[in-house]
DNA sequence: CCCATACTTAAGTTGATACTTAAGTATTGT
DNA sequence: ACAATACTTAAGTATCAACTTAAGTATGGG
């Protein structure tokens, strides 16, 4: 569910926002030419993912990036990269140790 | 686009898939119950986001995987992982500075 | 030449996404 | 108490995404 969260590019700016530290909802809606409950509806999705927790504190909400999640998602990728370079260099061993054909 | 791309659990099947070697159109359809033009569609995501480059021979179409985009999909999380985890150092520092009150 | 294979295109359906506006509900400052 | 602030909920619309079936187009083997 982190790379459906991230494919949204105002869902992106939430995050890269989010790195620099906590905000409130109307914060992280300041930049994007937006309405509050389309943000909201952003926001919604960012926690369902598990990558940005809320705390409301009297009539604000705080919310603040969870990093957990990034690094499974960057994990996910890292592994395939990985197999797939494991892969690449088997072949060239194959044929570094087939050239006297 | 890359996360848009593998936001998808059929598209992610497809890029394991490729992560093992490349692979015909329907050699990506045989696991993922659903019709070949389904799968035909995906595959295009995929290509229109850069992370598999295909090529038609005779009558079949060869896929394989670009990991470049897949690097960068990485770096953009790692990037940003790393901006969170620089503040929170700069936090800790600042709680352990000011201990004294 | 013929038929099976391997895709490809077109078109339609359904459901999910990304918004919107309007009308709430709590909290806080005066 | 009252008004402003900070969200929240509800409901509606429009577009996109993920499929489907039906009907193509090459290509390759016999």
């Amino acid at each position: 569910m982190a790379f459906q969260a991230l494919a949204d590019p105002s869902r992106r700016a939430m995050v890269e926002r989010l790195v620099q530290g906590p905000a409130s909802v109307s914060e992280l809606a300041k930049p994007l030419a937006m309405s509050l409950p389309g943000v909201m509806q952003h926001l919604a999705v960012l926690e369902a993912s598990g990558l940005v927790v809320t705390e409301k504190i009297g009539r604000t909400r705080t919310c603040r990036l969870e990093p957990k999640v990034l690094t499974r998602a960057e994990q996910w990728i890292a592994d395939r990269r990985a197999l797939w370079e494991r892969r690449f260099d088997r072949l060239a061993q194959y044929l570094d140790e087939t050239k006297d054909e």
